[in-house]
DNA sequence: TTCCATATTTATAATCATTACAATTATATA
DNA sequence: TATATAATTGTAATGATTATAAATATGGAA
């Protein structure tokens, strides 16, 4: 059951989006969910509620909420791209171990600036990648 | 003709991979040309003077650069992998519009301390998104 | 309610970058 | 030269994503 239903409603409406049941359910997963899912992630989790459901449109939908800016896409593992709600300009940490994409809360001047050595500045990606902290302890036990 | 050929051949030589034509001719083109170019690029940049060069040839050598640490790959796109035959970390910037890779001169206070909120990080990627300082003075005329 | 236009969703096929694999060719050494 | 090993090639396979066209749902006019 989607909670906060018309919450979802809304967002999607205030973007000029008609809240479909295919919709409503995709965004609603991507509030719950915020580790970044793939759009494999999000099809094989919502076919069991949805059964008539498509990857086609696991994608549209990722496409059209992308256009809308409801999401951000994440090219961090160079394979699967990465599906981000929260929109807000925040770096990732991207764990070669357990394959975690994490959200990291630094300060960088340029999120703000607007612009790099006379370059216009739309869109950000910071990606560090490594081994999380969790890998880390686990490693020296 | 490959310039400088003796000294690609060290390079090759001190990262243990043997010298061999194809490879040559594929670390001196990344040497050459810092656009950090697809693999895509690279073959139909090579094929007229290598001939016999297969597209497998080329992604298996860029490869093998890429494990002996002679480039690093570059997920901006979200298609392509872009190759940079400069391994010192830098920033790049992705232009929307001539879509052109810029590096960026820029200091990052994580690059050098090595990790981040606990997690410890061995690869950077800092990619910023817009329109380049150039395609902003063509618009503007 | 019924009909119809339009938007959404689906199933399927196509695309594109990349990798797997096995056959061919080059290289090095005995 | 003969032989083992490594590199290269051509082709097929893979996997994520998009294109396309048919099926289905939706919302208003009659
Ligand atoms: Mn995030
Ligand atoms: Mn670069
Ligand atoms: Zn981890
Ligand atoms: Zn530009």
């Amino acid at each position: 059951m989607i909670i906060n239903m018309e919450s979802i409603k809304n967002t999607l409406q205030e973007k000029g989006i008609k809240p479909t049941y295919v919709r409503l359910n995709i965004l609603d997963y991507l509030e719950r969910n915020r580790f970044h899912p793939t759009a494999e992630a999000i099809f094989k989790s919502l076919e069991k509620k949805v059964p008539t459901l498509s990857r086609t449109s696991v994608y549209n939908t990722l496409n059209i909420f992308k256009e809308k800016g409801l999401l951000n896409p994440l090219f961090i593992t160079g394979s699967e791209v990465h599906f981000d709600r929260n929109t807000a300009p925040h770096h990732h940490f991207f764990c070669k171990k357990c394959k975690k994409i994490i959200d990291l809360d630094i300060k960088c001047a340029y999120f703000k600036e607007g612009e790099v050595e006379g370059h216009k500045i739309t869109e950000l990606h910071g990606y560090f990648k490594g081994i999380c902290k969790d890998c880390l302890k686990k490693g020296s036990k």
